[in-house]
DNA sequence: CCTACCGATCGGTAGG
DNA sequence: CCTACCGATCGGTAGG
């Protein structure tokens, strides 16, 4: 796996950025880590900014090209809503650093990036209150407040990188159903009686 | 409603954290709002630290405090939970800006404050977890990974201070009602045949 | 609550 | 990728 020195960089800054915050991360810690002088990033940087905006336009793009996908095919809601929490999942576990500076950092981006952001932030959500309507048109799911369980569902996916281990026995796929399991049905045992 | 000096200081501090991050704002920025200059803000409190430290204890300690009040109450499982989830959102509801610095920027107090502010954590989920445990023996709960649990319920209860609005329409006992509900049973419709 | 000021550190540039 | 260095800003202190 050959990655150029600027990939490099911004791997590096990605994993500071999730352990200290971005605004605690100064770039000579960052150059200290690889091993170079502060003023050597700028070489292959433009700013530090550019490390926060590369990451988190990178992730926003990731997670909207998923749900395009599962949009695109053609399974009822309950299919679509289950491989979209995978989907999502996958990207979350896959890459942990850029999952926090995606999901924590992003508000230290400035205008007009942040803007930028909200935006794709806003259609990915958007996505998934499509599935939950479409779930609820086809008589599956409830008929609830979309916007609340969006941002419900998207929560307590979201907070799977603050525990998940990847060296850990538990597979994404396998959290991935849990989680489809608790959202879909819940804590409570189904009774027999109604 | 009076408040002492200090007091005016840490809610303004509060308030400049939740938009800014604690590494963001800068004890001039925090002079500034108050109206003095920043040497004089030494005169009510010890250091920036100090801020953000009894932020952090005082909310533990309203939660805590709270869930041990629950647990000492005799219900079952269920009524339980949905008391311990409506005392954590009005804890939240009711001062969002202290809700923020307990939940996001707790990871920058410094050692050993760092260290004990995890223990009260530890100590609150337990509380969460003793509650999911009863309703399992009791019959109510499904057999479920009771710290998956606990972590998937918690997060979708945090999530709200980033939507939630005092001004809007919705109360924290509403609020409460439903996440309660959708925790409980989910997103898909009961199915009358099993 | 102020003025005056400290050493440390910040992101970034010039020039090689 | 380096040395040398910039102006700006940081948390905090001394002394009143």
């Amino acid at each position: 796996m050959k990655s150029t020195r600027r990939e490099e960089v911004i791997h590096t800054a990605q994993k500071l950025i999730r352990l200290h915050g971005y605004n605690s991360m100064s770039m000579r810690d960052l150059a200290k880590a690889l091993g170079i002088e502060a003023p050597s990033l700028y070489n292959h940087i433009k700013s530090k900014e550019e490390l926060l905006k590369t990451t988190c336009f990178e992730m926003a793009d990731r997670f909207i090209t998923a749900l395009d996908e599962v949009n695109d095919i053609y399974f009822n809601a309950e299919q679509k809503l289950r491989m979209a929490i995978e989907n999502h999942i996958k990207i979350l576990t896959s890459n942990l650093d850029m999952a926090h500076v995606f999901l924590h950092e992003w508000k230290y981006l400035s205008e007009p990036y942040l803007s930028e952001f909200i935006v794709l932030r806003d259609r990915y959500e958007q996505g998934f209150r499509e599935i939950i309507v479409t779930g609820e048109q086809e008589g599956l799911f409830k008929e609830i407040d979309t916007k609340f369980a969006v941002l419900t569902i998207l929560s307590s996916l979201n907070w799977i990188i603050e525990w998940y281990k990847p060296e850990g026995s538990m597979l994404p796929q396998e959290v991935a159903e849990k989680l489809s399991h608790f959202i879909l049905s819940g804590l409570k045992k189904e009774t027999i009686y109604k």
